[in-house]
DNA sequence: TAGAACCCTTGAGTGCACTCCAAGCAAGCG
DNA sequence: CGCTTGCTTGGAGTGCACTCAAGGGTTCTA
């Protein structure tokens, strides 16, 4: 067995470095079309949300079955995933949605894609600090507090 | 020159284990009262949140001029650093009410606190982890686009 | 004794990210 | 056929954490 087909990335790529690795939620094998209660189950985000998504323009348009039903394929889940990922770390959801166009105009938006990822790397990279820093806060106080309870 | 008698810590506390390190916004020595003003200074609130921390008894009663202005003494800002802290682990303003209560409830409620702080501290380590996971995703995007762009 | 700068209060308003509602269509089942 | 379940829409509502407005008092500098 071999990966599918699928792409993934935002651009139809020709070799796609970036295909979504580990996935929390497994999806069922070679299927390229879910319901939108399928996708509640696989992201966790209720239907509201992923409607919501999609009329904001943080997801492009998504398929609809001949009664006008969403039906999500997998690079929508791959979507879905990587804009969770952006969710934990901090991003307004504007921001998304500008990195999501910029998707949607295509290859010549490499470059500010880059500098887009590069600027909320570095965000990353300080909440991390803080939190190391707020952790150190934390243990110093929990043994403060262990101390004092067994003193 | 020794470390001044300000207690700094939840309760009156015999052996202080836990002062307060080190402080972004330098405070002057040997003060020991500031205007309102000069806490956002210090610490980059505004004094429309500082006025509403009090109000939800995020902040005991702040003492008075005697013309009825605020005058915050070092262990509140000791106290608006640790609750910086606390914000920076996405810990919702009602839960830092509940702890700042406790406090003011006395030593009869360590365990509490410390399960608090326990439980406060499990959610940055996971937080910090999901960080990290994201680092990843962030990282290998961005070598993708470095790729596409020399390519 | 001005005038500017600072501070006070209560209560209402803002922005974000959802979250829900009402009304209605479509498919599957006994 | 009727019933249930699941989906659709636009627009209104919610909860959180501030944020500001209005109207007035105080403190500092000249």
């Amino acid at each position: 067995m071999q990966t599918p087909p699928a792409t993934t990335e935002e651009t139809p790529a020709p070799a796609d470095v970036c295909a979504a690795p580990p996935r929390r939620h497994p999806r069922p094998e070679g299927q390229d079309r879910y319901t939108i209660s399928e996708v509640v189950a696989f992201t966790g985000l209720t239907a509201h949300t992923l409607r919501w998504y999609e009329r904001i323009g943080l997801m492009s348009h998504i398929d609809r079955s001949h009664t006008g039903q969403r039906r999500y394929c997998n690079r929508d889940l791959d979507w879905l995933d990587f804009v969770g990922k952006l969710r934990l770390t901090g991003m307004p959801v504007a921001d998304m949605v500008r990195y999501a166009e910029l998707v949607r105009e295509g290859e010549g938006t490499y470059a500010a894609r880059r500098a887009l990822l590069e600027s909320t790397r570095r965000d990353v990279l300080t909440r991390i600090a803080e939190l190391n820093d707020t952790l150190q806060v934390l243990d110093r106080k929990i043994s403060f507090y262990t101390g004092a309870g067994s003193a």
